[in-house]
DNA sequence: GCCGTTTTCGGCCCGACTGTTTTCAGTCG
C-alpha cells in the first residue's frame, strides 16, 4: 500500500500542474488546477478518507472537481503517484515551486531559463545571476539580475506565514499611525487579516487621501521599511523588518466600499461577486459597480457609469446580497447563504460580536505555569469588561507545570473563596484543566472533579497515537460526566506542532451526545478548534467555549482572537456559553443538567 | 478542466506596476 499523501501534499501538486500549465500557455486549466488545490487544502478530512467512504463520485463532488480531476485524485489516494505530474515534471525538471516563489519569476521567465540556461533550482539561478548571464536573455537585464539576487535573499530569510497574534498588531500600528496624518481621512487594516486568518502572508492597508504622493512618501519613510518592490499613484508594496511584506493602497473617497471590499477578498469570494455583476451586465472592480451607459454616438467605444462604490454594504445590496461579515469572505457558502437572506433584514447567520465575551473559562495562575497570582487575573480579567473567569490550572502529570494533585487543588478550592470574598464585582470559579491519560482517563479522581465550577481536560502527551486510538482515548474522557468542556481539542502549534490525529466528526458526535463543550483556545499559536471544525460542532448544536488560555494578567486582550476563530466558524452568540451571564452559564454545564 | 438563476457549449475577474518597451508582456494580488 502506498504511503497516504496529506491534502497538503496533494494541493502542493496540484498548484505544481498549475504552474507547469501556465508555462506551457495552456489557457484555463491552470486556474481550475488551482480551484481545486484551495479546496483541497482547506478540507477538514484527509482525501483519502473521503475517497474511502465514497469513492471517485465523492471527490468529484468537491467544488472544482469534475470527471478527469476526480480520477486523478483517485490515482493519487490509491497510489501515492500522478503519472500526468511525472510527465509534466520530466519534460520540465525543475523545481518549479522554489523559483516561483521569487518575485518577480513566473511560469514564463522560469519555462525561459530552463529553456535557454538549463536553470533548475534557486541556487543554479542565483549563480546564473552573480555571472551575469540572465541579461543574455530577452527581456532581462542587469537590473533584473539584481531584483532576483535581493529576491533570493529575501527568501532565505524568510519564514513563510506570520501568526494573527503579530500581524495584527503590527499592522494596526501602521493604521494608527496613518490615521494621525491630517491628509488621511481613512485608514484601515484589509486582506487576509480583516478576514482574520489565522495566519498572515502578506499585510494590506487602504487609505483614503486626497494627497496620495505625500502619504506613500510617509508610508515609505516608515522605520519598518526595509525594501520597497514597487511604487504607484495607487498602489505601493514593500518589505518591512520582520521579514513580513506590506501592500499599501491609496483610492478616492467614492470607491472606498469597493476598495475595501476588493481588498478584503478572498480571492474566489472577490470572482464569485464579480461573476455575479457580470450576469446582471455590469462590471465589478475597485472602483465600484458600474453600468453601461447608453451610447449616444457610436464612436464611443465603452462607457461606463458608476453606481455603487462608496460603502462595502452598497455593493452586496446592489448584487441582491445580504451583507457578508470579512470573517466569513472565504467562498466556502457564503455567497448561497447572502443570496438566500437577501432583503429578509437577517445578518447572516449573526455571529457572535467582539464585545459579547462576558466571561473566561480557561487561565492558568501562578499555582502552575502562569504568571500572575488569582487576584492579580481576576482584576485584570474585570478590566478586559469580563464578569467571571475559571482558574483552571495544570494537573499533576504536567510535572513541568508543576501540575496540582488532589490536596493542592483543595487548597486552591479554599483560596480562590478568600480571593472571592475580597474582590467583588468578579466571580471566581473553580476549575482544572485536568490532563487526559493515554486511555482517556482523567489525571485527578472524581471526588475532586465534582468539587470544582468547571472541568476542562485537555491532551499533552502521546500526541502521536493512531487515529482511532487517539478517538477512542478522547470520546472516553469526554463521557466522564464531570467533564465539561474539551479543551484546544486537536493540540495543534501553529508552525510547531501538527494537530493530533482525530476524527473530529466522531469527537463532535460525543461532544453532542455527552453534553460536552467544545473550547475555541484564543491564544494566536492554537486556534484550535480552527474554523472548519467550529463550524461542525455548531451545525451539529454543540456550544462553544472561546478561552484565552491566559498565562499572565495581560493575556485576556487574546479573546479577541478567540471570537474572530468563531466568526470563522459561523458561531452566532447564542452558540457560545461564555456570552451569558454566569449563572446562565453555569447551567449549560453537565453537572447541572 | 469546470460549470449552469441566460448556457451541457462557450464562456471563464480585472486592474496596477515594472521594465524594456515605442504599445506591451509578465507578474501580482
Amino acid at each position: 500500500m502506498a504511503r497516504q499523501l496529506s491534502n497538503q501534499e496533494i494541493a502542493h501538486l496540484f498548484y505544481q500542474i498549475a504552474e507547469y500549465l501556465q508555462m506551457q500557455e495552456v489557457a484555463f486549466k491552470p486556474r481550475a488546477y488551482e480551484r481545486v488545490a484551495r479546496a483541497v487544502e482547506t478540507l477538514e478530512e484527509p482525501l483519502g478518507v473521503i475517497y474511502r467512504r465514497g469513492g471517485r463520485k465523492a471527490l468529484a463532488e468537491l467544488p472544482g472537481v469534475g470527471a478527469s480531476i476526480a480520477e486523478k485524485l483517485e490515482e493519487l489516494v490509491k497510489t501515492g503517484r500522478l503519472r500526468y505530474y511525472e510527465t509534466l515534471k520530466r519534460e520540465t525538471p525543475v523545481d518549479i515551486e522554489g523559483l516561483s516563489a521569487i518575485e518577480g519569476l513566473g511560469p514564463k521567465t522560469i519555462k525561459v531559463l530552463w529553456q535557454k540556461l538549463r536553470i533548475r533550482k534557486v541556487e543554479e539561478l542565483e549563480r546564473a545571476a552573480r555571472a551575469g548571464k540572465l541579461r543574455t536573455l530577452p527581456r532581462l537585464s542587469a537590473k533584473i539580475e539584481e531584483k532576483i539576487l535581493k529576491s533570493v535573499a529575501f527568501q532565505k530569510q524568510r519564514g513563510g506565514r506570520f501568526l494573527i497574534g503579530e500581524a495584527l498588531p503590527l499592522a494596526r500600528r501602521i493604521e494608527a499611525r496613518l490615521k494621525e496624518l491630517p491628509q488621511v481621512k481613512i485608514a484601515v487594516v484589509a486582506g487576509s487579516l480583516r478576514r482574520r486568518r489565522e495566519t498572515i502572508g502578506d499585510g494590506d492597508i487602504l487609505v483614503v487621501s486626497e494627497n496620495p504622493d505625500l502619504v506613500t512618501d510617509f508610508f515609505l519613510k516608515m522605520p519598518e521599511v526595509v525594501h520597497v518592490y514597487g511604487r504607484g499613484k495607487t498602489k505601493t508594496m514593500v518589505r518591512l523588518r520582520n521579514g513580513m511584506d506590506f501592500d499599501f493602497r491609496i483610492v478616492p473617497q467614492e470607491s472606498f466600499g469597493a476598495a475595501l471590499q476588493y481588498f478584503t477578498g478572498n480571492k474566489d469570494h472577490n470572482v464569485a461577486l464579480r461573476q455575479i455583476a457580470i450576469k446582471k451586465g455590469w462590471k465589478l472592480n475597485e472602483y465600484g459597480l458600474f453600468r453601461k451607459r447608453k451610447a449616444k454616438s457610436k464612436k464611443r467605444k465603452e462607457a461606463w457609469t458608476k453606481f455603487a462604490g462608496k460603502t462595502e454594504s452598497e455593493i452586496y445590496e446592489a448584487l441582491e446580497l445580504a451583507f457578508i461579515e470579512p470573517e466569513m469572505r472565504e467562498m466556502t457558502g457564503e455567497i448561497e447563504l447572502a443570496r438566500r437572506r437577501f432583503g429578509k433584514g437577517v445578518a447572516l447567520p449573526g455571529l457572535v460580536d467582539y464585545e459579547d465575551l462576558l466571561g473566561d473559562l480557561q487561565v492558568q495562575s501562578d499555582w502552575t505555569d502562569g504568571a500572575s497570582s488569582i487576584e492579580q487575573l481576576a482584576r485584570a480579567a474585570q478590566k478586559a469588561g469580563l464578569s467571571y473567569i475559571a482558574i483552571t490550572d495544570h494537573t499533576k502529570r504536567l510535572a513541568m507545570t508543576r501540575g496540582l494533585d488532589e490536596k493542592r487543588l483543595r487548597r486552591q478550592i479554599a483560596e480562590i473563596d478568600s480571593v472571592n470574598r475580597k474582590i467583588g464585582g468578579i466571580t471566581i470559579l473553580k476549575g482544572t484543566e485536568c490532563d487526559i491519560l493515554k486511555d482517556g482517563t482523567l489525571d485527578l479522581p472524581d471526588r475532586i472533579l465534582v468539587k470544582l465550577d468547571v472541568v476542562g481536560v485537555s491532551i499533552h502527551s502521546f500526541f502521536t497515537l493512531s487515529r482511532a486510538e487517539q478517538t477512542a482515548r478522547v470520546v472516553r474522557a469526554i463521557t466522564n460526566p464531570h467533564v465539561d468542556i474539551l479543551f484546544h481539542p486537536t493540540g495543534r502549534l501553529l508552525g510547531k506542532r501538527a494537530a493530533i490525529d482525530i476524527d473530529m466528526a466522531e469527537i463532535i458526535r460525543a461532544a453532542r451526545r455527552t453534553g460536552t463543550i467544545l473550547e475555541v483556545n484564543a491564544s494566536p499559536e492554537r486556534l484550535d478548534l480552527h474554523d472548519v471544525h467550529i463550524r461542525m460542532a455548531v451545525e451539529a448544536g454543540v456550544k462553544i467555549a472561546i478561552d484565552s488560555d491566559a498565562h499572565a494578567a495581560t493575556h485576556f486582550s487574546l479573546l479577541e482572537y478567540g471570537v474572530a476563530q468563531a466568526r470563522r466558524g459561523w458561531a452566532k452568540k447564542s452558540d457560545v456559553v461564555n456570552t451569558r451571564p454566569v449563572s446562565e452559564m453555569l447551567k449549560l454545564l453537565k453537572k447541572s443538567s
